[in-house]
DNA sequence: TACTTTTATGAGAGCGCTCACAAAAAAGGA
DNA sequence: TCCTTTTTTGTGAGCGCTCTCATAAAAGTA
């Protein structure tokens, strides 16, 4: 490790003062050009850097934008963070990430150091805080932006997926080719996208007079370990469409139907959610309710840049609607009636 | 935005003096249990934490490690982080990100970037920097540890896959299978991994007499964008085989196939590298070199742990070796002898 | 020449904390 | 009682910067 230099090291070599190195350093004008390149030379001979650490103490400024997210390795929020981060970086400001694995304590937890380390904004993607407690942090943290979470305060920007439409949409595509008894995998039971996306299936079954029948109901931890097991309940029922939260799940949900001997689509229509990159490559590639991702990243970093510059207005809340993309893991119900099992 | 609390403000709320304060926040024996409960409650009362950075600017520890990783959004590095990210925690560290885009002026900024927040240490994967800058940063920027490049300097640790062995082992695979004609998607022109497996894929060639034809070497940039080309290349070869530098390229190779109506693996066996979790979803199911991520993100935390610590002894390099994990996207060229397009 | 205005530089304080030390209070020993 | 030891508390300095304000030097005005 090298000794590191610091600003009264450059004034003493330079026989200025350490304000005048200070002057330099952030490009003031008040400084004579002889004097300057002679700074100049002697900073950039020695390399010196100087310690945003001991800057943004007084300045009360980090450049720190705090990411909280459920999981860095889910592509979902991948696809997201690179809009993010390459948003953020064009405005010089930088990441500084958590993954809360779920875990409402370790969430809870992140916010507080964050808020210690004086980030400049924070970014929290899908928290699994409950409103009261989103409430209470908001006005500490603030900027904030959430992903997900409909917070109507002052301090935070909402960009929410409309799972209610994706949940409606998605259920309504697979009645119109020609599925009655659709089970959902609405996702982790608490969380408020899960909520929504059941509301959107119940209206679409509601609008075709589709009796609802709550056993076909579900809900997931987003972990996925239980989706597997939870698709082959829903497959015992007799289902001929099974929509889910994330196109993950669908994944498993195929895997359940190969390992019970069933074809997908022939047998069983699967329909993912969010788009992710991957999902064109799964077997059967996947049609799903597409997000744009990356541009989502894109959004949520533009609207937090907004708000800690404070000067520009922002939307309080971003609503992005899912689009049905059609791949190869759905048909027509009707087209191979002959295929039901046990009918 | 609420006015954030000192230590001060405490210890005047107290009636003590501001070191009292701050040894009942380091939790120093040396005070009365009286003064520190009363100090315990106040702080309590007004939910009061001390400022990370005022601290860390006299500890000289920020309790932050920088990670460098050239894309957030690839599986392969999100596993990697995710191991990463869960260890560091478990030892009070934190995630300081950064994505490089493959970019090595932006990589070259990002590392002065984090020494001069003072990070505790970085992690770098798969950097771009050519070993001459490595080494002149590492003084710099140490500890660090170093995925998948090997240099042997004082303050740096090294996590690398054994790339010759997966080219290697992967090409072996493909001719024990019947296979001679085998094309190789090597990766990155100058990524040090690329020219590994190279020599892997070469090694095997030559042990089993098969003469190496250099129109059969491919190197392609690793944003995926030439690889649906460069498969195409290569197929126009009458390559029966193609082994590719990570699971994500072998999924544009089985659709640069599909779209040239071949099937793989009846008319080409594809292979992957890395083992992402995905690549079980993949149509068809990838036969690939799996590495374990999540575990390998686990070893290099743990390693810069140690040597943050500085009191233990620690790995300077550490070989991990993938293993061949098969899927249905190879099969037995003797086996369809009769599919070979033009034969 | 003396005066104001402009330009360039420096000195001191302070961001919120922890360090090394000093001082005060309490306890123990004779 | 006085003196030593132990326990508890407080003081000053300083981490590396950037503020505000004062001062010095240069330039313009009469």
């Amino acid at each position: 490790m090298e000794k590191k230099l610091t600003i009264n090291d450059i004034a003493e070599m330079a026989g200025v003062s350490r304000q005048t190195i200070s002057r330099v350093l952030n490009n003031k004008p008040e400084v004579n050009a002889v004097t300057r390149n002679h700074v100049l030379r002697i900073i950039e001979k020695h390399g010196f850097q100087p310690s945003l650490q001991a800057r943004s103490m007084v300045t009360r400024q980090t450049n720190m934008v705090a990411v909280l997210l459920p999981d860095i390795a889910n592509p979902f929020f991948g696809e997201i963070v690179r809009g993010i981060e390459r948003t953020l970086r064009a405005n010089k400001l930088n990441v500084f990430l958590m993954t809360s694995e779920e875990d409402v304590g370790l969430e809870n937890s992140f916010i507080q150091l964050s808020q210690n380390y004086n980030v400049d904004g924070m970014i929290l993607c899908s928290p699994r805080l409950d409103e009261a407690n989103l409430r209470r942090m908001i006005p500490k943290i603030s900027p904030v932006v959430l992903l997900n979470r409909d917070v109507d305060t002052d301090g935070a920007a909402c960009v929410v997926v409309d799972a209610n439409y994706g949940g409606y949409a998605a259920t309504k595509y697979l009645i119109e080719q020609g599925h009655t008894k659709i089970g959902i995998i609405a996702g982790p039971p608490r969380a408020y996208s899960s909520m929504q996306r059941l509301e959107g299936y119940k209206k679409a079954l509601q609008e075709f007079n589709i009796p609802l029948e709550t056993d076909l109901i579900m809900q997931v931890e987003a972990d996925n370990k239980g989706v597997h097991q939870i698709a082959e309940q829903l497959i015992k029922k007799q289902v001929t469409a099974i929509t889910t939260y994330n196109d993950l799940a669908a994944a498993h949900v195929i895997q359940a139907c190969t390992d019970l001997k069933l074809s997908v689509p022939d047998d069983i229509s699967v329909i993912g959610f969010d788009g992710i990159e991957i999902s064109q490559f799964m077997n059967p590639s996947l049609t799903t309710m597409s997000l744009p991702l990356f541009e989502m990243g894109q959004t949520i970093a533009n609207i937090l840049i907004k708000m800690i510059k404070g000067n520009e207005a922002f939307d309080k809340i971003t609503t992005v609607y899912p689009i049905l993309k059609e791949g190869r893991s759905t048909t027509s119900f009707k087209a191979l009636g002959k295929n039901l099992r046990g009918k």
